[in-house]
DNA sequence: TTGAGCTATGTAAAGGTTTTCATTGCTCAT
DNA sequence: ATGAGCAATGAAAACCTTTACATAGCTCAA
């Protein structure tokens, strides 16, 4: 009683008097039937509600029509704006999409790997910045699938990126502090670990560069992207007493550490210190004072590399291999012109 | 050569000499198989890389292992952190998740049932507050898969809910109010459309009748749960200068468009007024003043919805229909003793 | 008139499992 | 010695499609 046996392609065929053949040609390849053969066809669908069952189908076309989304965290309100994009285009398309958290877990990493291999998803969206370990070259063990990377490019891997800017987009954000007079422009983040902060970092060099401003390696401070890491370089630059009039953080959340620790020794931002973010995550214009940050296009990236994905999956030969969009300057409150030099 | 042609059980049992009946139950019911038997299979399975193609079993077991998880807007915080656990526990247990987005757009949420229909997904999670059209009760259409509603309850449907207790969570809010010495407690976000909405009003006004304070009317401003409507609902208070001394919010979203309006006014928070939040999203500790507020448990919400779900799917009648969770006080800067009465 | 070519349809294979039912060879109680 | 009962396995059906191949009927040019 529980499963009310749903209709299959038989029932509607023998309604329709036609083979099943013909009934899967009305619906897949309509050109293919008569006009009253089809027309017998929908009505006999209509009257049983049929729909394909997807399994069949999958098993017998050996696609799924499945995405699997690979990210480490979640809940991170970065991923899950970018995920609104994935799912737009997806759905868009015909698509569904897979979830899995990994957790930054190479276990978990590897788990997820069974959607691959039992065929429950054609494609891979990574987050994680690496490929999830069981996908090396040695035999034996799963092939990569059409992939694309997104947030974070694959180190050692030859697949497709799509992600912000941030050699561009940092270079904007400091020629946005340069242009309100700032010369000493702190640059909060440096990473050798994470590919994003070493492009940011690198935007940072360039546009010093351009204005003939000499980098000074006293004002680049470590930073690992966390707000804890953003206050405790300000701590560091206030022991050093090595202090720039502008601090540029490789994201918000670093951006966010800094402003705490600024508020907490009291001093009048913008006016004494000015902050600048990257990535405008949803509290950046919660904070006091709001922050003046770079904003990641994110729904767009999310659609854009969800359409080269399915470039991919179509046997098509994208374009270009990496797209990068560009963030755009979000101006609030905590920049202003330097109050000294 | 695109497929390497993956390795099928019939592979497996031939390498074994075995039948793949036999390489069946060797894998799936180790016990129904003799010692030696089901270790040539596992060396076998080893030597092929062979992983079970889940369509083939999909079909077959008329079950796929997939959840299907509807949701009016991915990319909230609120959902996304819910969502962690979801997906932690339905992993733990085997089960994969599927997201759709629904954005409030009914055909969307129908197209989203061919999942269903089509036994991609043996469950439903909906975070909607509303059967998905389509399901009705009326013939031909598709029928309900074991559903769990998931902060908002479905109202006319006998569909078990896993959420917080609003009632018990507003009321301890209204009570920290109370404790603080506040008599006139104004709240924002009155509304008969939003089931959270009445049910956290009721918390409210229990809490006052359980302190011998008589409701004021003038003092509960309706309001949808946006940023917006607590900004309107404040300026609407003063333009009928009717004035509580602490304000409990529907939500933080609310009580953050409480705080703007206050501080664009100059007002001094919290001394001059108090304002409470509910939810505690990630922005609520970073407002100025932070917020007070009625923090959920995201991720156990998840967890036990999924927990459910797949007691219901297991065919087991769970204990209990509906369960309600502790939020739990988190006491920040928004409020304090007033300095008025 | 013939047959080439086309359209519309049907038959049957293939896709890879799980599971029912049947079979075989035991053990052990009678 | 006999047969009941059990453990281990295999053969084959069933799950529901899509599609290659075959067939039948037509049109139309030679």
């Amino acid at each position: 009683m529980k499963h009310q046996k749903l209709a299959t392609i038989e029932d509607v065929a023998a309604i329709a008097g036609v083979s099943i053949a013909t009934v899967s040609r009305a619906l897949n390849a309509p050109t293919k039937v008569a006009d009253e053969t089809r027309r017998r066809v929908t009505t006999a669908v209509a009257q049983t509600g049929y729909t394909t069952n997807a399994m069949a189908r999958s098993l017998r076309m050996r696609r799924s029509n499945m995405i699997l989304i690979l990210a480490p965290d979640v809940g991170d309100p970065n991923f899950s704006n970018i995920l609104v994009g994935l799912e737009t285009e997806a759905s868009k398309r015909g698509y569904g999409i897979l979830i899995g958290n990994t957790q930054n877990d190479p276990a978990r990493e590897t788990d997820y790997l069974r959607f691959i291999s039992s065929n429950q998803a054609d494609g891979l969206i990574l987050f994680t910045g690496h490929l999830p370990y069981g996908f090396g070259s040695e035999g034996g063990e799963t092939r990569l699938p059409p992939t694309v990377a997104v947030n974070e490019p694959l180190p050692n891997a030859d697949v497709p990126f799509v992600g912000v800017d941030n050699i561009e987009g940092a270079r904007v954000a400091t020629e946005h502090l340069i242009a309100q007079g700032h010369r000493r422009i702190a640059f909060i983040g440096h990473s050798t670990a994470k590919a994003v902060n070493v492009l940011r970092e690198r935007g940072y060099r360039a546009a010093l560069a351009g204005a003939n401003i000499t980098v000074d390696p006293r004002l680049i401070l470590d930073g690992d992207g966390t707000t804890e890491s953003g206050r405790a370089a300000t701590e560091h630059m206030f022991v050093r007493d090595v202090l720039p009039t502008a601090f540029l953080c490789v994201n918000d959340a670093t951006a966010l550490g800094v402003v705490i620790s600024l508020n907490a020794r009291k001093y009048d931002l913008p006016r004494q210190f000015s902050v600048m973010g990257f990535d405008d995550i949803s509290f950046a214009s919660f904070v006091t004072p709001s922050l003046t940050t770079m904003k990641q296009p994110r729904v767009k990236i999310g659609e854009k590399a969800m359409d080269l994905l399915l470039m991919l999956l179509g046997g098509e030969q994208p374009p270009e291999t990496e797209i990068l969009l560009r963030s755009e300057l979000i101006v609030r409150n905590s920049v202003s012109r330097p109050d000294r030099n």
